[in-house]
DNA sequence: TAAAAAATTTAGACAAACCTAAATATTTTA
DNA sequence: TAAAATATTTAGGTTTGTCTAAATTTTTTA
């Protein structure tokens, strides 16, 4: 049907789109490590397929056509994590690279019965929503912890990062999906915050703080 | 590590070496649907990988290196048609197409707690044997229902044939895996044959008698 | 055992998805 | 608002894996 790499790219498009109104041409290649022209390239075959809109230097957004891959594939994605995590036993930080190929699989019946499988999770390991077969999700309201004061709190319910570096450090202070935290005291000097969870006190700097969500 | 291509030439070689000593440029062009020029440029650069031994014209043969990894693709195709079956509940003439994409995830740790998962099957859901992590088996010695005389009989372990359409004959004539059958009769006219089963009789064409198979 | 047939390889192309370097367009800055 | 900086596209290649047509080797047949 459509290439790997014309999956990868409409993929990309699709994230990049969460935090901007039109993708641009070096956007797309910082993240699918590769060179502009080569995304040049791939923008004119998919305008070509009407799977985006592109119009030369002006960036591009996805069509209907095009959205519709992506989050299937997308789906496909979220699905394949929640399965090694949860039936294989791999942990958080293990399964994105994986999960990259398997999202490829082309089967939707396939990717249905496995939904099915394991009872139509809604969240994948990391917090992400998982599209349904028609694509529908709803994401959760988030806010990185940096943008709450000092007693406020919530549950954690996602990372704004999903490096293996940064999934380890929480895991290993504890900070999980799911765990309620309370803010306790925000230190002057470089704005690290101190959290108090159920049976402990962690302190992350500010950078962690903006990279971890939650919801109030 | 080897390319998808690569991947497939090398089982493709493995399954022709199990009934020939060595494999021909046209065997591997008729099996993998391509041209024989085609299979010749890959022999060239399979052989420069020394993952088979190649004199031109002369046919080729997997080197060690080369089974192993024949070996391993095999290894996930079955275990993935097992999972599909067994967890997904897809029928054992659904399965085939699905495997063969999912027999290039790359990944072995996934693959050998996808194993652990599954309880180490053993066989795959069309009674071939499945290689453990180290690429042991062992086949069970089989006959074609074709090689049998009357009133012998044994128990069905595995096809020749591995169509959709074969096996969906097989379902419904309830000629699967595990069933106890016995020659009753074989009609002179076409030689077909007449089985009796735990509480049926069926009558099967020669044909189809060549392509299943039994353990006395 | 020499011609015919079949199998295989070589030669020359092509599409996909990349690349570097150069050209061009857009945006920023002074 | 013109120059400088940045972003993007174009031009021209490369690699992988495929193809057709032609050449060559091996096998079969008469
Ligand atoms: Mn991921
Ligand atoms: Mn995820
Ligand atoms: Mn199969
Ligand atoms: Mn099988």
């Amino acid at each position: 049907m459509n290439t790997l790499a014309e999956e990868n790219y409409l993929k990309s498009i699709y994230h990049l789109s969460l935090n901007a109104e039109s993708v641009s041409t070096n956007q797309m290649a910082a993240l699918l490590n590769t060179k502009a022209s080569s995304v040049t390239d791939m923008l004119k075959k998919l305008a070509e397929k009407e799977l985006i809109n592109y119009t030369p230097y002006q960036g591009v957004t996805l069509t209907a056509a095009g959205e519709k891959i992506a989050i299937n594939i997308i789906r496909k994605h979220r699905l394949w994590e929640f399965f090694l995590v949860e039936k294989l036993n791999f942990k958080w930080d293990e399964v994105h690279e994986m999960a990259e190929e398997m999202e490829h699989i082309s089967s939707n019946e396939l990717i249905d019965r496995l939904d099915k499988f394991m009872g139509f999770p809604k969240y994948d390991p990391h917090g992400d929503p998982i599209p349904d077969c028609d694509g529908k999700f709803k994401t959760h309201d988030l806010k990185p912890v940096s943008a709450i004061d000092v007693n406020a709190g919530g549950v954690i319910c996602g990372v704004r990062d999903h490096s293996p570096a940064f999934l380890q450090y929480l895991e290993k202070q504890g900070l999980t999906i799911g765990k309620q935290i309370c803010v306790t005291d925000i230190i002057e000097f470089d704005r690290s915050m101190v959290l108090q969870m159920e049976n402990k006190t962690v302190q992350i700097s500010r950078e962690v703080a903006n990279n971890l969500l939650i919801t109030l």
